[in-house]
DNA sequence: TATCTCCTTAAGGAATACCGTAAGGTTTAT
DNA sequence: ATAAACCTTACGGTATTCCTTAAGGAGATA
């Protein structure tokens, strides 16, 4: 079992909740932290000590508040604490429901579980992390399913993403168009990204450009 | 101090810290529920007895799951609640930031305390239960500034906000004014309807209909 | 090399969205 | 009661988006 656990959660009641179940583990070592920040702090601390940390939990987004932060996000936290401890095993504890960042983090960090909050949290943090003491990974019910047709979502390319966030900010089809000129990028006459737009709403089901920017979010590719 | 306190929340780790919140205020009886339809039956059925809830605390969003519920949301069951037990305080304990939402529930059901969930929640749920004890209402810190300027905030109606909601499924102008007319809603028009869209995209500074859909998920109203 | 496919781009017309104007009706203020 | 302000709607011109077609170029294959 894990000796030294570290949660980094803003909400002090998800805190509490989650060092209950930890303790129903019989894990006795449990450090909270609200801040990322002092979540790193903590950790790079016993790093040095013969009992460091071996298993961080963490929630993804954290509300700014008066402090001002370095690290301001869960991914920076993960990124952070990878750079000081690459053995470090993680469990990604978050609201968070759009595939698109969730593969990204499994991709990029090769976090070791994803849970997300819910009913089932408890329960599932626990699954979580018996899978990792086998040296399994673990996905929460339902993002398992959804990583299975990422694949589709991933059909998108970087240039995909980009369009999608310009219209997001409210760029016109000639005004995209010129700003792929401009950098340089493919594809960037006004019939070239008419016809990617025109792509992606075959790909999402949308109807509309508006519709087409809503999946966009929905799916966190923007 | 209040005798048999309910709380209604989806996410059991939240439903541990709090509970562990109100231990330390040497509160005996707490019951939890993770549905909405639960937690009525469980206010219903001790209000026969010599001990009756006195307290309620209330999530706002339940995430649906294979169980199919009568009340879906925290506002439903405050609604019932309140129905059956009229002199029941009541708490909110929720991540809902939107004044507009928080208001209306300050208006229509005379909510005793509203506690966003946050950093110094468990601090903030003592302090609500101590002033609802004193026979006050209690606001969190932040949302007792904007309920002040509420009015001001306000500034867009159900209509903006379904407008908007029809907009990101994919319907175009003239579909959207079908749909107005059909449901004999107000400025029904092809005309008023593309005037309504063009007041939010001043009110919201979009330039795109695309970047009006994105604000306005981004701020909550779809 | 010849041919094919895929990608990019251009062009033009149809559909839709955008924007200003004005008429008619309702509410509000004096 | 009258005027003013506001809301709703219709209309028409312009801009943008949507959609099809087609030409040219790059790369693959035989």
């Amino acid at each position: 079992m894990f000796q030294n656990v570290l949660i980094a959660e803003d909400q002090n009641t998800i805190n509490k909740g989650v060092e209950s179940t930890l303790r129903e583990l019989d894990i006795v070592n449990i450090t909270t932290s609200q801040y990322c920040d002092d979540a790193l702090l903590k950790l790079k601390s016993k790093l040095k000590t013969d009992a460091p940390f071996d298993l961080l939990i963490t929630d993804l987004s954290f509300k700014p508040d008066h402090r001002t932060q370095h690290l301001s996000s869960g991914e920076a936290l993960i990124e952070a604490a990878l750079g000081i401890s690459p053995n470090l095993k993680i469990i990604v504890f978050s609201i968070e429901h759009r595939i698109g960042k969730i593969k990204h983090l499994i991709d990029t960090y090769d976090i070791n579980a994803y849970v997300e909050k819910g009913r089932e949290e408890g329960f599932e943090l626990k699954k979580a992390i018996h899978n990792i003491l086998n040296n399994k990974t673990y996905y929460s019910h339902g993002v398992e399913q959804l990583l299975r047709n990422a694949d589709d979502i991933c059909q998108t390319d970087q240039y995909d993403e980009l369009l999608l966030q310009l219209l997001a900010k409210g760029l016109k089809r000639d005004q995209i168009a010129k700003y792929f000129k401009e950098k340089q990028l493919p594809a960037g006459s006004l019939s070239s990204i008419e016809k990617r737009i025109n792509k992606l709403k075959v790909l999402f089901d949308a109807n509309t450009s508006e519709q087409l920017v809503a999946i966009g979010i929905d799916r966190g590719l923007i």
